[in-house]
DNA sequence: TATATAAAAGTGAACGTTCATTCTTTTTTT
DNA sequence: AAAAAAAGAATGAACGTTCACTTTTATATA
């Protein structure tokens, strides 16, 4: 069993350190530009283990994908209760997703560039958008209630959280700095987009 | 002189159908899957033809982006004047870069895979930068006066111009339809998220 | 427990293809 | 006739993927 267990292992790090290449490398390189030989490389394999992982390079970059997506709404939701308000839940998850954009950047600009090119299949695509549930139900919530304006979740989501991925990936440009106070700002001009005005 | 007109215009006219191909493949396959014999192919020219008019693939990418982006703050701020009051500069810039996002829906997801990509060079980028000037003096204004959020421009175009792009590219997508009213909607949204709360 | 065998994981080199770019030739323009 | 523009074929490099082989791990047998 502990035999079976470290043998498991070491196969999942294996496939852990071609994904963190692959996420690396495509974002510094983009997806086309970014041989398999040198993803293989910077995990410290051989090009042909890669596709003891993954069925080809279209399947690594979109499982890739998959898993930072998911990763990222597990932890924009980790701390989030449908027994909260809708103010304070959408406060909460909002400064999840600042944090995460700025803690794991690379991370963010990955799902970034998926997002804005055609390098994803649309199926896994579609599959990434489910993770999003928990934020649409709660925006349900809070038309219900009259506090959020009734605006199709595209027009919500556009404005209340696309805004963060353009200043992610501008202040990783190096135009200017998001600290503290700037995010505070930004999440009140999110709000401010989305809620009901008294 | 006429005849040299024709030539010159004959050019030219080769020069835009590599162009506009260039922007149909890459918006259709990505800048790496867009080989230059297929856009050789699709602009009806030989791939020889292509470095007449521009140094390399890199170059023909380049200066594709550059033009296109030039188009697009031109529409922008075609109809603009410094004599409007901010809140109606605001608005008719906002509703023209609205209108060209959607009339011109090819042109504006090339740009949108260009920025978020490493595709194109940085000095490129920040040419393309530039034309947004008017837009920067009218939030200067805006501020001054008190009527604008007294935020850095980045913010002001996070929440205020770029969800435009998100929505775009999400109708191309097929996911729902922005008709008159979505959009009057989107201006609300743009406009309460910077404008100084009375 | 020690050894033999089978299976799985991993590898480096090689293959066939594709690509950006160049070379040589042909066509068009002046 | 000279020069410029355009074409198509050619070229070398790079790529994704596969292949034949080795090493490691697990299982069975004695």
């Amino acid at each position: 069993m502990s035999i079976k267990m470290a043998k498991l292992q070491k196969s999942i790090d294996k496939r852990n350190a071609l994904i963190k290449a692959t996420i690396e490398l495509v974002n510094n390189n983009g997806f086309h530009a970014t041989p398999m030989s040198k993803i293989a490389k910077m995990a410290n394999v051989s090009p042909a283990t890669i596709y003891l992982y993954f069925e080809n390079k279209q399947d690594l970059v979109n499982q890739t994908y998959i898993e930072v997506k998911t990763e990222y709404t597990k932890y924009a939701f980790a701390t989030y209760e449908q027994s909260m308000s809708v103010e304070a839940g959408f406060k909460l998850i909002w400064n999840r997703i600042a944090d995460f954009k700025l803690k794991e950047c690379e991370h963010a600009m990955f799902l970034a560039q998926c997002d804005n090119s055609p390098m994803i299949d649309e199926d896994s695509r579609n599959e990434g958008i489910k993770h999003l549930q928990p934020l649409l139900d709660l925006w349900a919530r809070g038309k219900a209630e009259g506090i959020i304006k009734p605006l199709s979740d595209y027009l919500l989501y556009a404005y209340a959280i696309n805004p963060l991925s353009f200043l992610m990936i501008t202040q990783k440009r190096g135009a200017f700095k998001l600290d503290k106070t700037h995010l505070e700002e930004a999440y009140q001009s999110a709000w401010s987009s989305i809620k009901v005005c008294e």
